[in-house]
DNA sequence: AAATCAGGGTTGTATGATAACACTACAAGA
DNA sequence: TCTTGTAGTGTTATCATACAACCCTGATTT
């Protein structure tokens, strides 16, 4: 018998649990904007916890641009705009939605910074993704090293575009995609995948090397499409059918291999 | 004699300062994935705080995704790809090139997303539009409620995707972007400005309403290229040329208006 | 050899105290 | 009446200390 163990749920930091529980309180509207939070030794009494841990979840939510706070009067509810950092939280990944609308936003911004790269790529940009090319040649499909160059060859394509927040958003984003495949299952590797794999990528880097912009924008998508349909996806196109409600059952066991990129 | 008065520049919290310094030596390798921090006590001392401090500090680096901690063992950083946010620091945001990458990313961003919007939108999406112009008609070109109305007209063609990460995505960098517009200079209005505004807006939406993609993301394009040269941007369209460096300097005083919706 | 236990080091939490600051009310002076 | 000073109260910011929970290591015991 095998047993099915989940990992110890050590429960996270009280501070954690205070800073969630404030949290929801603004996200669903019992605290609005403006409003002023109970002083912190009335949390700390409200929440059982110690005036140190009330602090801490505070400090976080200020970070966050949720909240702000002055010495002598108190903390106030920040105006949502206000938020200083983008975050999805990992109970928003575990959905089996949040997969299909990811993959959606992460294409949407790959094909069109594959032409951006197109046009504005330096040598030193070619020499990285050759070099995440090679990379991906040596490494077996699906393994850590492969992923790593993976993620490496796209992030040189975002940096091609000489804006740095292309990058970062497209890391980010590409991050939080193989989170929630992650999430969903297990991978199923095989050589002929990387072999596909590897040939989209390499038409991508000959449009960018060539700077054809349009021709560059066309093998990301396709090479897109391939990452949709090895991971079970159907259809990678931006022009796909919005996400209905109805299949949403159905995606979580489609999903299956890890190595989408 | 009208007086000019900065806003009091009150230093930050002690634990914000810790933070950053933190994260300063990891975004610069001096500490490096998998590094064990000092412990609490040592960085106490180091620093010339309490421990209480360093605890909020790493709280918040924690919340971030920077390090992870367990109790026993220490504090030790975190692979940079597990970062569970995505954040925009406010010195990044001052420095000039920052403001025409951010807009051609919201670009890239928005003229995929008229597109998108124009295939899926549903009819409380069409409303949502409607009420946003409808606010913009009776407010003040460039005021508070105008630029509300103006990002809740973005947002609601965001959300017209049916894709929740579009619409947060596109409001975490249009807000980046006026931020951005503010740092830099004053606002000038004109009624011209608002008609001219108002008229591209329109157009969007009549795009949306018949269902036509191209349309929409035409104009789409036609807006952004008309806000970017309203505050001073010379073109708008994503595939302009590099923002070379020798440009930046003259950049700062380009940018004017702070109502570049 | 393996299990147990003791000790030190580290993080997590609690508690109390003090300083810095904001707000209010009220008195003092013009 | 208006302004200014001042005391008092409440809040956040910070410090200091103590203890619990936990990890790791090494000696001790079985």
């Amino acid at each position: 018998m095998t047993l099915k163990l989940d990992k110890v749920n050590r429960g996270p930091h009280l501070s954690t649990l205070v800073a969630s529980s404030i949290s929801r309180e603004i996200a669903q509207g019992r605290l609005k904007a403006g409003d002023q939070l109970p002083t912190e030794q009335a949390l700390a009494t409200t929440f059982g916890v110690s005036r140190n841990v009330v602090r801490e979840a505070i400090a976080r939510l200020r970070s966050e641009g949720r909240i702000w706070s002055q010495q002598g009067r108190g903390a106030f509810v920040a105006d949502a705009t206000n938020a200083t950092v983008l975050t999805i939280d990992h109970e928003t990944l575990q959905r089996a939605d949040s997969f299909r609308n990811l993959f959606e936003l992460r294409g949407m911004l790959e094909v069109q910074i594959a032409a951006l790269a197109a046009t504005r790529r330096s040598d030193a940009d070619i020499v990285a993704m050759e070099q995440a090319l090679d990379g991906m040649r040596t490494a077996p499909y699906g393994s850590v090293a492969w992923l790593k160059n993976d993620l490496g060859f796209h992030r040189a394509v975002a940096e091609a575009t000489q804006n740095p927040y292309m990058g970062q958003f497209l890391v980010f984003v590409s991050e939080r995609v193989r989170e929630s495949i992650l999430a969903a299952g297990n991978q199923q590797k095989s050589d002929d995948m990387a072999r596909t794999t590897l040939g989209e990528h390499e038409r991508i880097l000959a449009a960018i090397k060539a700077g054809d912009a349009k021709g560059a924008s066309a093998a990301m998508t396709r090479h897109l499409a391939g990452a949709a349909s090895r991971v079970g996806l159907p259809g990678g196109e931006a022009s796909a059918k919005p996400a209905s409600p109805a299949r949403h059952s159905r995606l979580r066991k489609a999903v299956r291999g890890q190595a989408a990129g």
